[in-house]
DNA sequence: GTAAAAAACTAATAATCGTTAGTTTTGCTG
DNA sequence: CAGCAAAACTAACGATTATTAGTTTTTTAC
């Protein structure tokens, strides 16, 4: 038995989590159960229980885990020099590196939200909702500056958003182009799309 | 008793279907139960029999006639006249009113096609593969004839098509912007990133 | 080495699930 | 109004679920 074992730097909870969001990515959090994720521990479901509350308190832990990230790194962007047009390139390509380095677990966030319990749920969508806020008032400010087209602002901050999302279809298409290429047609193409 | 009424179009299989996309639009697939299908159509669980063969055939019912409404609109524009250009923006305005006409039924596909059983989980993702390949080979087409910039195609395809798909975010934002001006900012948004 | 703590185990519970069987009611047709 | 089919109902089954209780094993600390 003990078959659980920590990372360099992941505790026993960190490691059950990451499987976790593993597991809730293949089959969705509802059709996932703790018998399947303590399978793939090597462990017998009830022993899960020694390092975690509940099923819910590992769909919060991956949900606000990506949450935070994101929020931290717009503060730093946000407080940093740098014309609108560099800010939200650097954006961009930090959503992108997201999803290609922490896949299972902004592929959680994005898809399995809707399962959080209150108020976590709560809780989260006002952090999505500000997120998206702060993004729209720094677009805001770059059509302002004259730096970016005078589209709807909301519109812009959508689409870009989503269009980042959707690289979660080229999990498969990986092999075929490089993540650098992916990254740099990316952002050219969306970004096109709105600086002046 | 005999509570289902068909609509005016619509058979009494039609209107389980419609109910069963609006609940597993809300709950996930898995955890939207038969009885609280029933109580929304105002009936017992196992009346559903009745008219149905069981859950799994709805999602299949849903998935595939979204799936079919997009390939059909597809081939009328491959069969069509127009540059490239005004092909693709059809297609994108396509996608953009069934997603906000279809939002039930278009959000279930998009997000519950993991849970179709084989042989219909194959298929559905063949026919959706397929459906990117021509559009991938539209926007090779309009790159050769010099319509479009020379981005990697597959790129160019999968961020439309992404970013189209977040439309669903904008249930909430429809109060604030009309229809019409959201789809038109984003066919700008989106083509002005690939025309040349 | 031995005691204590951590973490595994087995067994079981209560709830919920999709679905079936069998029965009763409804609504149409003559 | 009688008869029949469609469609509702009640009751229940078997499977699966997250979780708890209680016990045993493993690891840690001195």
């Amino acid at each position: 038995m003990a078959k659980i074992k920590p990372g360099k730097n992941a505790s026993k909870k960190d490691v059950i989590i990451q499987n976790a969001a593993a597991l809730f990515k293949k089959k969705g959090y509802s059709s996932a159960s703790m018998r399947e994720l303590a399978e793939a521990l090597g462990v017998e479901a009830p022993s899960l229980y020694n390092h975690i509350g509940g099923k819910s308190e590992l769909l919060q832990a991956i949900c606000f885990k990506v949450a935070h990230a994101f929020t931290a790194y717009l503060e730093t962007i946000e407080t940093s020099a740098g014309t609108q047009v560099t800010l939200l390139e650097k954006i961009v390509r930090f959503h992108i590196r997201m999803m290609l380095n922490n896949f299972d677990e902004v592929y959680v966030a994005n898809h399995e939200w809707k399962h959080l319990k209150e108020p976590y749920l709560s809780n989260f969508l006002i952090q999505r909702r500000g997120y998206e806020k702060r993004l729209i008032a720094l677009v805001e400010t770059g059509i302002v500056a004259g730096a970016f087209k005078n589209n709807n602002p909301c519109v812009s901050v959508l689409t870009i958003l989503s269009a980042v999302r959707g690289l979660e279809f080229w999990q498969q298409h990986k092999k075929n182009i490089s993540s650098q290429i992916l990254e740099d047609d990316m952002v050219h193409l969306l970004l096109n799309g709105i600086i002046k």
